[in-house]
DNA sequence: GGCCTACATTGATATTCTTCGATGCAAGCT
DNA sequence: AGCTTGCATCGAAGAATATCAATGTAGGCC
């Protein structure tokens, strides 16, 4: 049941430097195929909120049980978004019983948040007055 | 031309520690609604790449012209990404004689990475093994 | 003015996504 | 075994999206 998550991002770096960035150098095109999936994941109000309720969960973890009556959607709508979620490598589950149970992994978040990370202390273009023309 | 970003995540912070984050608690649905339209913009390969083409850019703006050829695209499609990047307010543009030139508004990656960042030192969920069922 | 280049907008089409009801499957209970 | 609950999957309908060719617009140049 939770075998299908994304491998995303290249090498999983132990430093927590990670890859170049998004801000820092272009993406060549496999990269940005693989991090548009994680980012269309996130792109839905249902998701969101999805993935708030369990990230913010006490404990760590949330029963599905606890989540499908939170929203004005049917119950295989919620299953789908959770799928996606899944897919997107950003939570996990477990069925424990009748119950199944999901939960974040932090380290997808993790590498997001770093991705839209500037490498700290840029120039910041403010404006563009006095920048050249290249052409 | 630079007038149709949106206003998006409650207040602009100078602090830098940001609003309430999306790990932390549960979103409401407004916050989901706004916070959904900026990771949807993410949410295609084609606008990853434009992103970071812009972003990482010496001199902090890019022309159009610069842009365009580097996708199997036509330039229509690459002025609809744009202007989706632009309305999530990522980026921004100006009109210079007769090319235009966008650069990356930082502020918008800054909050976007401020939520997708845990508050430091979290338990880490690792597996559920020993939580208790609120329900 | 007339023409050309750079970019945006429009309108149409193919695809993808969200959502639902119906159904399937797993686990607990009697 | 049969029944019930919790959740996933299937198949279909409507909405949203990506893309293009055609057209519009703004600015530079003759």
């Amino acid at each position: 049941m939770s075998k299908q998550e994304l491998v995303v991002l290249g090498r999983t770096d132990e430093t927590g430097a990670c890859c170049p960035g998004l801000l820092t150098a272009p993406l060549d095109e496999g990269q940005s195929v693989e991090l548009a999936k994680v980012f269309k994941a996130l792109g839905d109000p249902v998701r969101l909120r999805l993935l708030s309720m369990i990230a913010s969960r006490a404990g760590g973890e949330v029963c599905v049980c606890d989540l499908t009556p939170a929203f004005d959607l049917s119950q295989p709508t919620i299953s789908h978004h959770l799928k996606l979620l899944r897919q997107a490598g950003l939570i996990d589950c477990e069925r424990r019983g009748t119950w199944v149970y999901y939960w974040l992994l932090p380290e997808m978040t993790d590498r997001l948040a770093g991705i839209l990370t500037r490498p700290a202390g840029e120039p910041l273009p403010v404006a563009a007055e006095t920048a050249e023309v290249t052409g």
